[in-house]
DNA sequence: GATCAAAGCACAATCGTTTGTGCAAATATA
DNA sequence: TATATTTGCACAAACGATTGTGCTTTGATC
């Protein structure tokens, strides 16, 4: 049972290491290695039960079959799940996944990016924590980089992101249609990629509806704590929202704390829409309308991005926003 | 900002090779490498912005700094957040973590071992999927591996896990001190280790209770459904249950999907315990009581494991059961 | 039987490190 | 001044694969 190398293989057949490497790689006609040679190397190969040497591979070829792929918190369900399929997806092109936890710190997924680099994986599925793509952008050149959730506009790094302005407007469109002028946006941060095109879609939808002095956007964290300071805050402003469309899930949480400290009730009291999706969503009470991010695909088509700019085909076009679906539940009131 | 190897160092300085490898490990008083070298070389090394290899490093050191995790579904929240947590750790000692999903196929599984072993990674930690450990304990006497969750009792591999029974004892418990004496339990799959403490963690607290009679477990997954159906057929059942033990959280959801659509209300009119911990048990209505296993210490106590196993130091006490704890909320009603 | 092409493989360099050993120059010792 | 030590480093062999090139043998051709 120790590990068996080509030299193993060599001197039990009797052949040179080059033959067995060429039978391996299926190179026999090409250099023309005899059936019998082939034959009796494949056998023993099984025999042997040799397995070639990842390493030693990746050193010779430049290529490590592994991906390297940065999140700003693993623990994030949002992030789980996209992790769960990317890694999925890479296990069918063959590929591993280095899976890394920046925590949101720009400074930990500079190291991480370095490191990854000096292990010579073959590319780079990132979730962006900072707000300057310049490094990634030389990087870039070198080794194939495909950004997902979060992108910059104005650099030319690949993405495939949500088409958040589109399923900001339609949840805002949703609640204004149920008779809603007063609509509280609690945002995420405010330089975030995600934040701006959500609000974007909210504004617009609320200006196309003739409410723009009605506008609240408010907030300035995907967080628990963030949903309920701006909900505790709204309860006690002299304009009481009649809706509160929550840019997080975390944000939501926040409110229905608030509510549940104030015995107000959803959506008799005050309605409510909310981003991304989560299993609990319809066991709360009432379950939640939301605005659900096609994860799946987003995962899958970096992946393939990735995979086509590591084979060097023909790109695919690379800047990618998918559409979101409304996911209807039981939380708006209709006015 | 072509790749700078020894070699570009050694032509710059005009030292070898070997001389610029020993200086960057360290060793150039064990060499006796003097200091003008040492110095010229470790500035020359920034100049460049030389990084080592790798890969190349691991080859010829027969280490890579990295350990493999196999998880059975990353988008579980358990696993995702115990992934996360092994992720955070191995990064405090410098290792790096190559996920895969097992997708809960002991094929898989298999497959997926062989090709972090064939990558030379120099640890591994496993959520096992199969029933039979024997690879593993082959595996094991070159590889490092620890088991996280689910274990093997009759074998001798490393673990670290929930001390399931006590955690199912005690919630029993509680129900039981409530004055219920009709409780059903809805198990995940029979074999499983973590079922089988958790329903002799129940079925011992019921005795103790003089109940032996009045023991009812059902269902054979952690899952939705399983929770649905076990729940559905216990309400029409001749003895109806009081109170329900769901044995996860996705069972737990089961059962409570039913409750809705029979307008059953938890506590008034079923009382309710469950496993594992979410965010979003605080904010169901109403807040559910629930045995919480201490993942953080599992995932901390696994790598510090792991890395004592690989450096070959003393090794800890390899048989762990951490102490789970239980959360009091609102789903259980006095009788 | 001599010539030549094709068949069938082996040699050795290479990827970028690490490390045991050897060897010259500098210094110390006698 | 001759010898012994120490200083300071270079050479070359690994690690385990891949691959360009070249060498021998076989069979075909005339």
């Amino acid at each position: 049972m120790k590990k068996e190398t080509l030299v193993d293989v060599a001197k039990k057949t009797g052949y040179s290491i080059s033959t067995i490497s060429r039978v391996l790689n299926g190179k026999s006609e090409q250099y023309r290695i005899s059936k019998s040679a082939t034959e009796l190397i494949l056998q023993t190969v099984k025999e042997l039960n040799y397995k070639p040497d990842f390493v030693a591979q990746s050193l010779r070829n430049n290529t490590t079959y592994t991906i390297g792929l940065l999140v700003p918190h693993i623990d994030n369900p949002f992030f789980a799940n996209i992790a769960s399929v990317v890694i999925r997806e890479a296990q069918k092109y063959n590929y591993t996944v280095m899976l890394i936890d920046t925590l949101e710190d720009p400074i930990q997924e500079d190291k991480a990016i370095d490191s990854l680099l000096s292990r010579k994986i073959d590319g780079i599925i990132l979730v962006p924590t900072g707000e300057n793509p310049s490094k990634l952008e030389t990087i870039s050149s070198k080794t194939p980089i495909v950004l997902i959730d979060r992108y910059f506009e104005t650099h030319n790094l690949p993405y495939v992101s949500t088409d958040n302005y589109t399923g900001a407007y339609q949840a805002t469109k949703l609640l204004l249609e149920s008779g809603h002028q007063n609509i509280l946006c609690i945002q995420g941060p405010a330089i975030s990629i995600t934040t701006k095109e959500r609000v974007r879609g909210y504004l617009d939808a609320i200006s196309e509806a003739g409410y723009t002095d009605k506008a609240m956007v408010k907030g300035n964290e995907f967080s628990i704590q963030n949903g309920y300071i701006e909900t505790k805050l709204a309860l006690n402003s002299k304009v009481k929202p009649t809706a509160i469309f929550a840019l997080s899930s975390t944000i939501l949480l926040g409110a229905i704390k608030v509510f549940n400290e104030h015995k107000i009730k959803i959506p008799q009291d005050i309605s409510v829409v909310s981003f991304d999706d989560n299993l609990y969503l319809d066991y709360l009470n009432p379950p939640i309308t939301r605005v659900v991010q096609p994860l799946e695909n987003i995962g899958v088509i970096a992946v393939k991005m990735l995979m086509q700019k590591i084979s060097e085909e023909m790109e695919l076009h690379s800047e990618i926003l998918l559409k979101p679906s409304i996911v209807k539940r039981d939380s708006i009131r209709v006015l």
